[in-house]
DNA sequence: CATGAATGAGCCTTCATTCAT
DNA sequence: AATGAATGAAGGCTCATTCAT
């Protein structure tokens, strides 16, 4: 049966008969991450997903209520990867200013790599109760975190009000900057970046 | 998929049978940013704006190719609008505190107001290459605009570079008031409000 | 799971691009009626109904809310026709015997053509809500029907136990004829036809 | 589409790791009784009986071919209990009346626990030939029985016509005070039920 | 210009059935 | 004999879009 359709459709791993959940359920987050990020979430369907993780239709209701919690669990995932690349950052050597520097190219570079899935939940966020709930969780986590590590740091307390500032001043300009629009304004990208280090650093210290 | 609020089915306009090409245009315009504002553009059919703008189906084709048409007129309506809000302000009197504190207000009305458009935009700005190039434009004309105030009040210029983070900034913290994020936070709103008047202020001279 | 009637894929009318609402609904009940009398309440999709009606996929939504509904669409028009032969018998002259010899003839006729439609009722009635109450409405109108029938004629009155066995022997009766049941025992069909015409002549007077 | 009653997802029997063949195949046969009865057949999936057995989704195709092979041998298996009732109570004693009573209320209690499968069959009776070639056999043995039974009680002979009628009316009336309908048309079912204890006593003398 | 019936591609979801372990 | 992951056909339904009137 001949298809009409892009080379997207061959499965990207080959299909294993049987397999543990656990492992087809992360095959399958992985597929979806990629696809959310390619196609945003309303391009993507659950058919595609379940094809492009190597297996058939049905498994996918098998591990997901709907295409909404696989778009949780991939949003998830990246996430934990997230913290766990800034807890490598924090913990290496480094002046503050180093270590701010390396944390923002570390944040636009996964911002970048996953611009799609995180337009897709700017979104979702705003639609989405569920999403909304999520990741207003996560916020509270950075905000949690920021305060810990000060004091960890012995580093005067700042209010928080100014701490959700920075992040929302970051996030939207790493977003910014991974979209291309800083460049497609014929800004100096490493001028922008610079700002934000600057920001990292009064965050830090 | 939750929606932000309960769908509308009554027409808003009386049903105008033959009237002028624009009109009809711009009563289409307004239904849709309607309905993209409480639905999101994937919550919305062309059909319902047809209906909600008191036409019929076909209509819509008429004056639009297609629904990322109509999304692009009813956000550059918007953005007028708000221009048009910014310039009043502009030329209003005071001290620059109070017209920065006049403009910050405004902004979160209208982002609070329009939050379901914005989002749309957010994320079709990522996957659609169209609105893409028109959001840019807007952004240009923002930044054209700041520097050419600056010039205008003597006041020294500073690097767009500055300029874009600024709103950055501000949008995103907008868009945080506006979705009710800070609040769920527990954060003080007001004086996250604070910190956009003073980098506003810091904008305007 | 073998299916009464091959499946017809041509559509029983020329397409008509554009017609009264009424008649687009009518053409879609009489195919639901046919495919739902031949191939079951479960043999049959939404999508081959709008398309044996000789409409596309999309009509049917415009229409019908799902199947039950247009099950029930069916069911009610057949039920109404069969009112009508009934009148007609009804009015027509003849002796008693006559009349209900006509009745049970006409009964027979009616559940042969439509014992597939019929018996898809009888599931339905148990697993569905809507058409068990829709169903039950019927059987309460049949029954005022026979007590009023009798005082028009000046007919002693006889209690509805009575009549609804009366309904539930002949409906039974005139299901398993239908379905060929009688004659696969090697059962004399006419013997069986005339116990079901005394039993009418009773309820008659 | 509503259930008769919530589904059950617990295994109703604790899974036995190998067992005799004959014991998984009742227990495949218990549950689907049950699940058929209480879902219908089209609301029951293979797998969930396998499950509710206390199996896994593949046994089921070790011992039965298809869904209607579990079908058919789960309606044998309540007529076979159903037969064993019935000797049961005409091996008892008491008067022919007493008997017919004790029967009706038996069959009574019988469609009315088992009405969802009833209704099941008299569906697949229609839509499928080997339900309805089973089903007409066991119609013959019931005629069979009655015919014997005369004999044996020295009771002048009557046709089988008259005995398949009967048979149809106490069906048709069982089932439906089996589902609630007479007593919804606000009928006495008492004065019902005596109707029929009457049809059975003219057929057992 | 306007109408609104009709189109049909395509996504979401279920479930009977298979088969590697 | 039993497991249960995986299959994939097929049905339910939506909605952007067209076009005869």
């Amino acid at each position: 049966m001949d298809l009409i359709s892009p080379p997207s459709h061959t499965p990207s791993t080959p299909r294993p008969r049987r397999g543990a959940p656990s492992e087809t359920r992360s095959r399958l987050v992985a597929a979806a991450a990629q696809l959310f990020n390619r196609e945003g979430f309303y391009g993507t369907d659950s058919n595609r997903i379940a094809h492009v993780a190597g297996y058939s239709t049905g498994v996918f209701y098998k591990h997901f209520k709907d295409k909404r919690e696989i778009f949780l669990a991939a949003y998830e995932q990246w996430s934990i990867a997230e913290w766990k690349e800034v807890a490598i950052i924090m913990s290496g050597g480094g002046t503050t200013r180093e270590i701010a520097r390396r944390l923002v190219l570390m944040f636009i570079a996964e911002h970048t790599e996953w611009r799609g899935l995180l337009a897709s939940l700017r979104q979702l966020v705003v639609t989405d109760a569920t999403v909304r709930r999520f990741h207003r969780r996560q916020r509270k986590r950075q905000l949690e975190w920021m305060a810990e590590l000060r004091s960890k740091r012995h580093i005067p307390p700042r209010r928080r009000e100014q701490d959700v500032v920075y992040l929302y001043t970051t996030e939207r300009t790493f977003d910014a900057i991974a979209q291309g629009e800083v460049r497609a304004l014929g800004l100096n990208e490493e001028l922008v970046i610079e700002t934000m280090v600057e920001s990292t650093i009064s965050a830090l210290r």
